[in-house]
DNA sequence: ACGACAAGTGTCACTTCATGACACTTTGAG
DNA sequence: CTCAAAGTGTCATGAAGTGACACTTGTCGT
């Protein structure tokens, strides 16, 4: 189990970190202003992260959250289209991570299975706090995902706009032409399916998982194996 | 090609109908005013496919939607949810007609397999107009998905609402449980995941296809086969 | 150091979606 | 015919999101 997380300590982040890894990382000589500028969105991410929990996702307007921040709400929108979008920050960290690990799975193993263990390794790390990811507001999304439609529902767009990213992923690894072979294409939408699958049954609690990660892992291995499995009352026959 | 078509027409559709189905066929004795509300209902999607096609998506306000049907946008929300709900509707048809497809299906042929057959026979049917659809409307829905992010969503969120009737109905032709068995959910995200690929492929014009139910077609039956392919620079070693 | 320029922000006004409350009309049932 | 319920309109309200414009502050050239 701990294995997988093995091979993965090269994933690419910086060993000491605070809670805010973006300021120094992006920018060295960015000046104040920028400085100034990430300091606001951090705090906004903050404040809408401590609402959220405290009082749910529709409960809390954008106005509580920048006024927590002593920022206009006309300022809150300048820095996230909407009040979902501020979640969607965690999951774009996770995506890279998730690209990176990747990128990293030795070169002898199938889309799917390297898939699995980067993608396992990553949420294992979202859980356990590794590399400098939160568990608290791991914790925070998953919740809000359970009772919030619309965050949800703007996690299933997300995922829809990684998706270009994530075919040609696939199509690197597989050493095919995605403007001509449908298949990475197929791999990309089943994994993000998957993904979310994999969410509604953990939090559904089906299966008794008590982590995400495990629950996501058992269904990529199930995955690995087709899925086209054959109809109830017939005979064992191999399908055509 | 045709000939997936063939044993499909039991689907359930009654041979002649007019433009409102629902109005007769729901309650045969249920007075003016149950009458009266289906047609109010069927006018204000009328309206909204209309506006949609010659506005777009977001430039038409329900207002105007329920102006032209000289009825208060109040009376709007009290028949829909919000704005994106009006396109619901086609999609509902649109399951509905895919579960009988795919409980016609023999017996003996593999889920996906199954899946794929019958799903391609009513999209093909929304295609050409067949039992009672509206290629008119196919076609206004695949257009708003294209240019408007919010139908797109909406789409892909009423997917997910209909998740658990999939896996249940996957469950049932695998002859499993799916409160024991991943499979089932597995191959329900898959197919849903396929399904919104499939329309991307279709949109972005990648492989030429003329007709959306080719490209799905296509995409289904690479499921089939398994997908975990190998990586590219290794050496055809059968994956472990 | 100074001033021009641009970026960031606040304020105001506005549109649209969505919902709750209440009153009025229609319709179905007894 | 009468009454209750369903359907609808009107009004009011709240929150999301956007455009316009002015003010402040950081940045950079000189």
């Amino acid at each position: 189990m701990k294995k997988v997380l093995a091979g993965q300590s090269d994933v690419g982040y910086p060993a000491g970190m605070d809670t805010t890894p973006a300021v120094q990382a992006c920018s060295p000589t960015a000046g104040r202003r920028e400085r100034k500028k990430q300091r606001t969105r951090e705090a906004l991410v903050d404040s809408a992260f401590r609402l959220f929990a405290q009082k749910g996702f529709e409960a809390t307007t954008v106005e509580e959250i920048a006024d927590a921040v002593d920022v206009s709400s006309r300022t809150f929108f300048r820095y996230f289209a909407s009040k979902e979008d501020v979640l969607l920050t965690f999951q774009d960290e996770q995506f890279t991570a998730m690209k990176e690990a990747f990128a990293a799975r030795p070169a002898d193993e199938p889309v799917i299975t390297a898939l699995r263990r980067a993608s396992v390794s990553v949420v294992r790390a979202c859980e356990d706090g590794e590399f400098g990811f939160d568990p608290e507001r791991f914790g925070c999304i998953q919740h809000l995902m359970e009772s919030s439609p619309a965050v949800f529902g703007s996690s299933l767009e997300h995922g829809q706009k990684k998706h270009a990213e994530m075919t040609r992923l696939m199509a690197e690894r597989m050493g095919v032409d995605p403007a001509t072979d449908v298949r990475p294409h197929v791999v990309a939408a089943v994994v993000n399916g998957v993904f979310h699958t994999a969410f509604e049954l953990f939090s559904s609690d089906i299966l008794g998982a008590e982590r995400f990660s495990d629950v996501l892992s058992e269904l990529l291995r199930s995955l690995e194996d087709g899925i086209n499995f054959p109809a109830a009352a017939v005979e064992t026959s191999s399908p055509s």
